[in-house]
DNA sequence: AAATTTTACGAAAACGATTTCGTACCTTTC
DNA sequence: GAAAGGTACGAAATCGTTTTCGTAAAATTT
């Protein structure tokens, strides 16, 4: 039964409320020797602001969401952790939304935070994404919104992401290197950019190495382990079965290795292996698994500092910019 | 620029205040014309109660607050998921803050979140907490907590947990049957109870088996994957080396792999291992990985579902309970 | 010493909802 | 047809803060 509240502090202490609150925020207008009369009587008793009231006063709610597809996986939660850690020291609270790749989800969740509850949002769209606007409509009530990893294209603000072009050209050259001649390359949605961009990354590299168009193999795959295990199940049965496979998807690892083992198949002898990938696990696979390791951690905390220090500049519009940080591509048995 | 507030709408539709809220909360005392008109008021200019003023008025935030150690686990993870997705479905708010094992973190958050930010907590307590002061406070405002799978035995309310010290027991005689003569089991936290209960099944099967006291080894690791490392090396460089080994967390399958790959001590065959685990890439480990897999998602879901029914009957009492949910031991190679 | 400024506080008005209570009008009841 | 009850709404209080503004007393300036 605590729940002080400031009017009882105030009788308590007999001060006015307003000191009170005033001297909780420090203003000037408070003498030292009330401040830590106030101080005492705020330890004593326990005292702390009722949130509600103060974000209904202030117009602030020292909280942000953060809205991404997946949980169980190791770039977002890895991301997450990232994100969480600086709003514990900015002393920022987290709301968390799944969106479970649904677009219809995402709307909802967007509209339901629309309204003071949050005074900034960190995302990553979901797979099914494909126009933005519910996402402008949070833009028009003036709340920040900082994309990182997956980013709505065409939304003005910042966009942490990383060099998924890039990495998905080194990735393939290294399969072309270690002598593959048919690499096939494992997409999921057709809306995301990263995956798009990977894919032209992966072309790119085909065509650098004069790779004729029938070995560029593109995989639609799903977000269902079953679907995708059939498919990769008639991927790797084919006559011109590829002998390399780039997997734009953490998820898709699993599947891989129980369709190889199913078939027969050897990894890395008969089939070369690289997954965008932050499992930790990828060192102690059988074989060891090449992995294109994406900076989850610091993204995560990267989109979160922008954000905030937007919010504590009350700069609403953010600069549209990218900020881009490098994945890595780490060479282990599945490739050799 | 949206932010239309009650009042405007109120004048927009030529109501007064009280009767858009009414019609909002489907109150009798609203016609069903004026409802209708209202709901069409409220589409149009897409009116959105701000929560803040609404919680303070009610004072129920429909916010929970989740309080773990960690997220890059695929327990906490897969749990996580379990409790957002029933909270999604009820329209609650789901706040996130991670404890980082810290038990002083722990109490700072506890402290940040007994004033009406939330109306309940979800929690799993830190490796550090020894003593239940700062969840006193919080049931002394009337927040009910849950606990699920690292639980504060000394409070009295719901805790979900899985069959700990069967599992645990079963694991062993698992190990003891493959002809594991010395098996050593590795602890973290000394406070936490599921590690207790692990350890004491562990031992209980020992000595069903009549293992003699010096075949008992149990071994403290941390939460520093660099310690842990020397601390297995030390472990399996002995004369007297272990034949069998239970990790009572996932984190440590890395380091045990990594140390046996190094020393060039071959799993199974010289080591048989078994890991408190919900990892995906158990199946594809080399070799593949016996766990002892716990239903973290149902866990997640479970103690949601209690917390949510509780603060729907405003019973804030939660019945002093364990749900027990058991864990399955899935044999795979690595106990061959 | 009068005029001005500064200092330190309190009273009261927000913030945007919910809820209590009062009341006009319409039905029902005897 | 008067009394009683129901229906459908609005005025105003309320939740617990923050912030604006007013104002005594003290300090400073002229």
């Amino acid at each position: 039964m605590g729940d002080i509240t400031i009017k009882e502090l105030a009788q308590k202490l007999n001060v006015s409320i307003a000191t009170i609150s005033k001297a909780l925020n420090d203003s000037h207008e408070i003498s030292a020797a009330t401040k830590e009369k106030v101080l005492a009587g705020v330890r004593k008793y326990n005292y702390t602001p009722n949130p509600n009231a103060s974000s209904l006063r202030k117009k602030r709610s020292n909280t942000i969401a953060i809205v991404i597809p997946e949980v169980a996986d190791s770039f977002f939660s890895q991301a997450l952790k990232g994100i969480e850690s600086i709003a514990q020291n900015l002393g920022y609270h987290v709301l968390i939304y799944l969106t479970y790749e649904s677009f219809y989800k995402e709307r909802l969740i967007l509209n339901d935070i629309k309204n003071g509850r949050v005074d900034g949002v960190l995302m990553s769209i979901s797979s099914e994404t494909s126009n933005s606007l519910h996402i402008k409509a949070l833009r028009d009530r003036n709340i920040p919104i900082v994309f990182f990893d997956r980013v709505m294209e065409e939304t003005e603000t910042a966009k942490v992401v990383t060099d998924d072009y890039q990495s998905s050209y080194k990735a393939t050259q290294h399969l072309l290197e270690r002598g593959c001649q048919h690499i096939a390359y494992l997409s999921t949605s057709k809306h995301l950019m990263i995956s798009n961009e990977r894919k032209d990354g992966y072309l790119q590299a085909l065509k650098e190495h004069h790779i004729k168009a029938s070995k560029h193999t593109v995989v639609q795959c799903s977000n269902h382990a079953e679907y995708n295990f059939t498919v990769l199940q008639k991927l790797l049965q084919q006559e011109d079965r590829p002998d390399g496979i780039i997997a734009s998807i953490e998820r898709l690892t699993s599947t891989i290795y129980l369709v190889c083992k199913e078939l027969g198949i050897a990894i890395p002898g008969q089939l070369k292996v690289i997954t965008f990938s932050n499992l930790d696990t990828a060192p102690i696979l059988s074989p060891s698994l090449t992995t294109v390791s994406q900076p989850a951690f610091e993204m995560g905390r990267t989109a979160a500092s922008i954000l905030f220090k937007a919010l504590q500049k009350k700069k609403l519009n953010i600069k549209n910019e990218k900020i881009v940080i490098p994945s890595v591509l780490v060479k282990r048995e599945s490739t050799n």
